[in-house]
DNA sequence: CGCTAATTTGAGTCCGTTCAAGGGCGGTGG
DNA sequence: CCACCGCCCTTGAACGGACTCAAATTAGCG
């Protein structure tokens, strides 16, 4: 999920960085769908700035937070991607997060996290202080909006991705899920047809909630059927209508 | 779910008054669980009630919001409790809201509701205007605060639905959403040994993608355990803690 | 280039669904 | 008050899809 352009940019602002650093949101590419948005080019960014602590890189398979950590901030995914995982055991994966992404969201309310973040890839993340994002809301009302957007965004994709998983047959979930891909690019403005996979295929199918025997299979019958196209990690859309019919059936 | 004097409450609050009336927060029951809990007794409340358009009485089967329609508001349920469906037919149950449950919260963004809500019962909503909510929280930073928790604990809770109900067993989803109820009447202080289902098997087993046949069997297969007994849409939880470790396994 | 882990493929079994029929409860009307 | 009727829930039997177990192939990496 990691395009190059993101990527280069990525190492390029954590040169020499040793793995922290102050964060700067001008120099952000996300500015423009971060909940900084609406403070993009005025003078008032700096503002919002001190809400941020610092950048953080997290390499492959590096945890950013763990289960059962105090919660204290939010992360926005610069570049990169992350698995969720509840309890310790990594066999049980409850979403994949990429860049723009906010997460940790799920976590306010306990004051602790009840799932651990594990990057997927070498990520860059940038860390939001609670706290002073609450004190941001009071000084800007449109961060504030975007926030509860943002949640209200999580809250709607868990559910609609619910709604078919739950029930839906192997090639049903798997349809899904490409699709899911696909559209997160789209949210990226990438190129949704071309998709390369930052995750195992024993990832997926433990997100999936079905053998990584089914998983194969599966990918093997869409291709078949001249759904897609697989090679390795990378997956090319061939139809996505066909797709979104079967899901949707 | 509904407990008589819960009952009793919404009834004589409804008391003549055609299905619409205004909202008295001084009045309802769920004062300390609402999102105005900061607010309570103190000379502010009323302005926080200024938030509030009308209370409205849902009679079982009818819907208080469909798929589709603009997304003006949120909802406080004071009695009763609803079912959420996505699209039009009735076969898809994205789950179940409950007495002091705010709903709504995820067609936020869209600024159209992604799914229907169903009364499962007669139950009495309180209406929350978002825009006026807006309002609220530039005024009273504790409301917002509180409204940000309850979203995150509305996430995070249909996380922890979604990882067991994913890829579990028929009996483990069966006694995740047993216990899921418990820990709603444990949320409202109620016993939460006995449960009144408010709703049919169909719906049960359409939330927790089953067939209703095998939501049947799992039911007396617990009963014959000595996990819980079920009379009818009374549920009686006989061992909880032997639910837990099924539903956890 | 060899190792290790991940993925794919194959065969058999099991769990859950589907199809079909039998009860039980509540509602309705006589 | 009781009988009837319809719907929902339960129970049973057979089918089928996904899982499990096992092995081969491949990819990734030093």
């Amino acid at each position: 999920m990691q395009t190059d352009s993101e990527l280069k940019r990525a190492v390029r602002i954590s040169e020499g960085e040793g793995g922290r650093q102050a964060g700067g949101c001008s120099d952000c590419a996300h500015v423009q769908s971060c909940l900084s948005r609406s403070l993009a080019g005025t003078n008032l960014m700096p503002i919002f700035e001190s809400a941020i602590d610092a950048d953080h890189i997290i390499d492959a398979g590096e945890p950013l937070v763990r289960a059962g950590d105090n919660f204290d901030a939010l992360y926005v995914i610069k570049s990169g991607s992350f698995k969720a995982i509840v309890g310790e055991n990594p066999a049980n994966i409850l979403g994949f997060y990429f860049a723009t992404h906010l997460v940790g969201l799920e976590s306010i309310s306990k004051r602790k996290h009840s799932s651990g973040l594990v990057a997927l890839e070498r990520s860059l993340v940038c860390e939001l202080n609670y706290q002073k994002l609450l004190d941001l809301f009071r000084r800007f009302p449109t961060v504030k909006v975007h926030f509860i957007e943002a949640m209200s965004g999580q809250l709607n994709e868990s559910l609609t991705l619910f709604s078919v998983i739950r029930a839906g047959t192997v090639l049903q979930r798997v349809a899904t899920f490409v699709l899911y891909l696909a559209a997160q690019h789209d949210r990226r403005k990438l190129a949704s047809v071309d998709i390369v996979l930052p995750m195992g295929r024993t990832d997926i199918s433990n997100f999936l909630g079905i053998s990584p025997e089914s998983l194969s299979r599966a990918l093997t019958s869409l291709s078949k059927k001249r759904l897609l196209q697989v090679f390795n990690r990378r997956v090319t859309v061939l139809n996505r209508d066909a797709l979104a019919a079967l899901a949707g059936g």
